[in-house]
DNA sequence: CGGCGGCTTGATTCGAGTCAAGAACCGTGG
DNA sequence: CCACGGTTCTTGACTCGAATCAAGCCGCCG
């Protein structure tokens, strides 16, 4: 069944193969029919664009080893790094989908990676056969608008409070595809890139981790060194990656009924200045009473 | 056909079905089997919470008129707006489809608004009916998806663009469901919790929005009066919204085949250029013939 | 060994937050 | 129609985190 591949050497499909189940995907015909659509593209090299901005093309990116990232220049010339990419990601699934509002992604290589595709019209035919893998393409969507939501109501940390969540993403959904390591590959520029803050603060922040332990240095790039007070330093709670070890139960409700039992106090708070907020004791659906009708005649 | 809602006076619908047709559901069918299974839970007024957090539910939240935003409550106990919502939006569509990750949504009433619902077993059974359908859903979720990433990208604009972008983005949001009034009806306060600045400096921001003769008071809330000028301010390209109004041959492309000229060049950080092939001229991936999404049995 | 990419450090600047107090506004009820 | 009370906006003074500017250093690689 990897013959196809057999081309480039052995190529590791194991991440992809367990995104997807992560993603509920338990159809085992499905996982080999999209295994036997990959290629090799071939490798890129660290900083290299893996998928330049601006193309459209007749197939997505799969980055099948490595890390990448999704990147932007921003109008005062420096890059904004809006996601990283690990080993089984197709990296821009959202053009293959809604094409007009995703030109101008670009993706680049943080570490040297092998890069491989999909055909467009194998994904068309794959989606349409295995329904359970359009829905884990849309659940893949959803996981990567939960990571920008998530930065974004970080706007009030402090700057060593960001990197240290960053870097917990990175090592929650390293582990979600088997990397373990712990070194994270990053170089202090990828993220200044990534956090949005300046290079040289950056490095004042890093100092900052040293200081506490949490990370040292080894060559360009990092290594955690106290996984737990970095966690607790940033507050982390991965909930919203989604991950298998933080929600053990996602495999049952991914294709079971939807129910979820989330449950989290905390009041909205209206009109009133910066101060604690009021209950308003409005609960889910308290806003009328259900309109029970008949169904069509 | 519209039975089902007659009970609460005349509800509007065109907005939704304008939105899935944006969205490439181009099946009359599937529009007016989605309009069947909507219910009206009722009014919602201005601060109010339409959704509270934490709770989970058997429906999906659909906004039938009025504006409505999704917020976090953030440590320093200010809320974060991070989306907002127009008739016709399905406020808690991730929920549905990948409930770990999406605990804790809450959404809150910014004008007065009717609320209407869609039990969540009745969106499973249409999605598997209409592929077309199901494909819509994944589009909204990349959509804004793509509204998370513009606004991570907006870290370096100063505070007035950022402002003036934001309110571009409801412009054409409003615009392509068919809104064109002139005023925008947020408060300072909606703004400030939007885009992450004080209410303070919202203030002196907006009063020089006011000097330039871009906008306008309309009592508590605001009014554009020079769209054209707040565009330029704002540099705003709206290609990420994927409207018809911005790309107005969207509704080809979505079924059709799609040829789309970004054509954008930037130098990467370091390291040479990509020389991987970049292919354009894609044809469509007809993405929506049969993209069913597991339902339930 | 030279050089460039990457990191560090100090000095300085600046945008935006916070605090505080007051004015304008809005809807409501008398 | 007006007065009242809570919201919402405005303004000034002050603070601070992070950006920028400017050198200098480290260390890997050819």
């Amino acid at each position: 069944m990897r013959s196809v591949l057999s081309q480039s050497a052995r190529v590791e499909l194991r991440p992809l193969r367990q995104k997807l189940v992560c993603l509920g995907v338990n159809d085992e015909w499905a996982l080999e029919a999209v295994e036997r659509r990959i290629r090799v593209r071939g490798l890129g090299r660290r900083g290299d664009d893996i998928l330049a901005p601006g193309g459209s093309s007749k197939h997505s990116t799969l980055l099948i080893e490595g890390i990448a990232c999704s990147y932007n220049v921003l109008t005062n010339g420096r890059r904004q790094i809006y996601a990283f990419h690990y080993a089984g990601d197709l990296c821009d699934l959202s053009r293959l989908v809604l094409p007009g509002a995703n030109t101008g992604i670009a993706v680049a290589a943080i570490t040297d990676c092998t890069v491989g595709f999909i055909e467009n019209r194998d994904i068309e035919q794959l989606v349409a056969q295995y329904p359970s893998l359009a829905l884990a393409l849309w659940r893949a969507s959803i996981l990567e608008a939960s990571m920008f939501r998530e930065r974004l109501c970080e706007r009030d940390q402090p700057a060593l409070q960001r990197v240290a969540h960053l870097l917990c993403e990175q090592l929650i959904r390293r582990e979600a595809v088997g990397i373990t390591s712990a070194i994270v590959p990053f170089s202090q520029m990828d993220l200044a890139d990534a956090s949005g803050l300046s290079i040289v603060h950056i490095s004042r922040t890093f100092k900052e981790l040293l200081g506490l332990g949490i990370v040292a240095k080894a060559g360009r790039v990092m290594k955690v060194v106290d996984r737990e007070r970095l966690m607790t330093l940033a507050a982390f709670d991965g909930a919203y990656l989604n991950a298998p070890q933080l929600l053990p139960h996602w495999s049952v409700k991914i294709e079971g009924p939807l129910l979820d039992q989330g449950k989290r106090v905390h009041r909205p708070k209206f009109g009133r200045r910066s101060e604690m907020p009021i209950a308003r004791g409005l609960k889910d659906c308290s806003l009328g009473r259900q309109a029970g009708c008949g169904a069509k005649p």
